[in-house]
DNA sequence: AGTAGAATGAGAATGGTTATCATTCTAGAA
DNA sequence: TTCTAGAATGATAACCATTCTCATTCTACT
């Protein structure tokens, strides 16, 4: 396909789609809900996912189970995620929208969007309860009330 | 395993054949360069990188292409990169070093580590040269010298 | 030494993504 | 309008990094 062509049907459905939502879709959770829109193969979902990326009108990052997310352009989102739970916390704001055209200004690149992901244990994970009892050899009860 | 027990010999290894390293590793070519120092099953690889990463030892990133990237957890390196051609460019500094203490101060989260990287187009990608004669159709002589 | 739990390795299974290829569209040319 | 080359599409096979399974080996502790 051509670099800058018209989007195609298909495409621009996609990218509809893509901007109704909240938050990132991953390209099978989109091509089931294109059924009741536009629907179409799967091959193609991800191939007018290619397009759009290309065309600086869908971001893509992937997360840490390997799965590919994508959301439009105009959204930008952050998390911090729990590396245990797998729990995720939004921030409330973009600490690197300033630097984005800084660097756009500075240098010779074309910068469409950024990933920005803070990792750690959140407050649960990070400070474990008392071991269960099921796990406990209680050898004298005396020390076996769960004080930490 | 415990969460808070001491590091296995295999884990061991896995940590210091990563912190020698100046730029990410897949899971794969780690298990390759553990041949020559600690030989471990593929899998034994994939786990101690999980167990190193929960610690708080490791940071894991998946590239666009899905593939998982380990490095010593105290590497901080960010790309600018080319939707295109795929190319990378190596950010001269982090601009949320800040950021992530304020974070580990303000909130209940232990922040171990962080993502961050652009996409968008390099130069050459961002301004492609004129089509190659062989696409071109030539009708008029006049309008082909590949002014843009 | 005896034992329970953890770690390990080999290989099968998984599953999201990509490649293949025959068919259908589509935008221009004639 | 009709023709035609190139692009897009859909069904499905192939790919391949990662995870799962399970029998075996270690390791720390009694
Ligand atoms: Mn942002
Ligand atoms: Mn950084
Ligand atoms: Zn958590
Ligand atoms: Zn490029």
């Amino acid at each position: 396909m051509h670099p800058d062509r018209r989007l195609t049907r298909n495409q621009d459905a996609v990218l509809a789609v893509l901007q109704e939502q909240r938050s990132p879709l991953s390209a099978q959770a989109l091509y089931r809900l294109m059924r009741d829109r536009q629907p179409m193969g799967l091959a193609t979902v991800y191939r007018a996912l290619d397009v759009l990326k290309l065309n600086g009108l869908v971001q893509h990052r992937v997360s840490l189970e390997g799965e590919s997310l994508y959301s439009s352009i105009h959204q930008d989102l952050h998390y911090l995620t729990c590396l245990h739970c797998g729990q995720s916390f939004v921030l409330d704001h973009c600490p690197v929208e300033r630097l984005e055209d800084q660097i756009q200004t500075s240098g010779s690149f074309k910068v469409y969007y950024h990933t920005l992901e803070f990792f750690g244990l959140c407050e649960p994970c990070a400070h474990p309860a008392a071991p269960t009892p099921s796990t406990v050899h209680v050898d004298d009860e005396s020390t076996a009330d769960g004080e930490v």
